[in-house]
DNA sequence: CTGAAAGCGCTTACAG
DNA sequence: CTGAAAGCGCTTACAG
């Protein structure tokens, strides 16, 4: 009178391999205590079933939890750009919270390697069983990913990369390209006489992915014979003044400037000095779809806005830990997002 | 010696509420057989606990499978379009299959109305719980809608809408706003002097979306003050050739015709005309990311490419149903996506 | 109208 | 190295 319906499951692996449920779920979850012959014995079987596990009764048997855990900047008064990603994350929060899974949010502040490196130490404590990272500091991050390696934690980098980290995943911009899709918006309808003036306004001296993205600009410059003479301006300190005093300049010793392009989301600082000093006949382009510069956007200062679906970056990001982690299915070492182009005509729909 | 360990779900409930979990369980899917004292009883310590159920639990231990269904397009030799929808069905259902989802994609032709109305007939045959629909034909999708308001089956509506249909959810471009992006890029660069053509290339005399599109593109001529003269042209027939036809008689009128808009993803034909004719100096902009664009994309035939995320829609689409048969979570009545801009330098990392 | 018991497909101590 | 048994938090017949 033994009901023998299970045809699939851990019960007929165990049947067939003529050993008991425990075992099969040795074998399954590779831990040790497993006879090398019964396990083979064992592991063919499951090939041979073809055996997906489910997952539903997989997490509900095992009651453990699973600690995600992301490291972003902290939202500042200079820029919210950062609520995006969050959003994000907490969006595959709120899908992974009913299999089992919590999520920890650290928050660094940008101006401050020092938080970085203590937040990480947090996190890391905090016991976290998957990592994603903003990795803004290049030594602070490659010690974090140091410390990840040795304790077997994955780890995803969004926004930037560091490549040769062994990360699980990079989701984010490819840089260069979307430099090289600022300059054909850029030159689309510019004349040949006109300068162009690129724009980086940074603290940080050596950003390696602002290099990137000026790279990318000027190869489009090349690639396209454009004609157009460019001049650059690094601007170190990011508060108004300073920027309106250094365009007064370069502005005053360049007649003919009939385009800027503003490397990152400080393009609204840019904007503003056009407003100010009538000069809007200026195309602008920058990035970032930050509150901050949908102003300018909305009153034709700001001509595009090249974003990177933060918010999707987020929310793959930690989707790609759970993959690995609950799921244990591969994922993508490289994904790069699409380099969208905001405009004042659109960016109502524009939800990343 | 009784555990009493569990401070929280139905045995909780079941504990204060002195009843069975049979009982509890009845109270949480609003089943009949309960008395009303009980149930308001029940229903007061769920509200009190706030319970959450979980979910896991709960599909495992209901083997219910659900059943959800897509009724959409299939691809044809003229257009690849329904593979990107497609493609995000198919994800969703990876997501989902292992919470007991199944889901079936049934296909009809774009050119035949009654293999609509078969395959939707079929489809509610098949018992399903839940559906996605492209509302291509809007007689046959109210009798869609009907049948399903009958038996209480969800549906939603990708790509484009038929409102007052009681639809679950209507995920899709707004048209309007999306005419209205294309009049910008189209005038970004154009001289005042310079005639603008509106094509709309289709076999349906009446198609209710080409009509929004191209209100929204006249409406930012209107807004803009734009002194281009507007000319338009429909073409009821989509082979090469008739196309050809008709836009020889067009340019031939018009000598001075700087820009050319077209209604829908058959730009390429119109792409086609241009670069045979030597025309490559109108600026083209038309819709969706679909193979026969591409290449005209490419060699800068087409300058831009209008697309509504039609990957994001199959696969919000099914999520939309999976959030309200699975999880019982509210969908948003209107989503509408955003309008990407596609270009030469950025279409390679638009997936969807 | 209500409850006791079995079961979903796994995992986890515990005992041997 | 291996297995019997209990249990995860629900749902489902079945019996009353």
């Amino acid at each position: 009178m033994e009901k023998e319906n299970a045809l699939f499951g851990v019960k007929e692996i165990a049947r067939r391999a003529k050993v008991s449920t425990a075992t099969v779920d040795r074998v399954l979850h590779n831990r040790t205590g497993v006879s090398e012959k019964t396990k083979q014995r064992i592991n063919e079987i499951i090939k041979e079933m073809d055996y997906q596990p489910n997952i539903l009764a997989s997490r509900l048997a095992s009651r453990k939890v699973i600690n995600l855990a992301a490291l972003i900047p902290d939202v500042s008064e200079e820029t919210d750009f950062w609520l995006a990603p969050l959003s994000g994350i907490r969006r595959a929060e709120s899908e992974m919270k009913q299999y089992g899974v919590q999520v920890q949010v650290f928050f660094f502040d940008l101006n401050d390697k020092d938080s970085f490196a203590e937040k990480a130490r947090e996190m890391i404590d905090a016991g976290v069983h998957g990592i994603l990272v903003s990795p803004s500091f290049i030594e602070e991050t490659k010690k974090l990913a140091a410390e990840c390696s040795r304790r077997k934690i994955p780890f995803v980098f969004i926004d930037s990369n560091i490549p040769d980290l062994q990360s699980l995943s990079y989701i984010g911009p490819h840089l260069r390209k979307s430099g090289y899709v600022g300059a054909k918006l850029l030159t689309y309808r510019l004349e040949s006489d006109k300068k162009v003036l690129i724009i980086n306004i940074s603290k940080e001296v050596d950003n390696f992915n602002y290099h990137e993205i000026e790279e990318g600009f000027r190869s489009y410059f090349n690639d396209h014979n454009q004609p157009n003479e460019i001049v650059r301006i690094d601007i170190r300190e990011t508060d108004y003044q300073s920027v309106a005093r250094h365009l007064t300049y370069v502005f005053h010793l360049n007649k003919d400037i009939g385009a800027a392009f503003v490397t990152n989301s400080r393009v609204h600082t840019v904007a503003s000095f056009l407003k100010n000093s009538h000069r809007t006949h200026v195309s602008l382009i920058g990035y970032d779809f930050v509150k901050e510069n949908v102003g300018y956007l909305e009153n034709n200062v700001i001509d595009f806005l090249i974003c990177h679906r933060p918010d999707d970056q987020g929310y793959r990001g930690m989707m790609a830990l759970y993959q690995t982690l609950v799921i244990n299915a591969p994922v993508t070492k490289q994904n790069f997002m699409p380099i969208d182009i905001v405009t004042k005509e659109n960016y109502e729909f524009y939800q990343n």
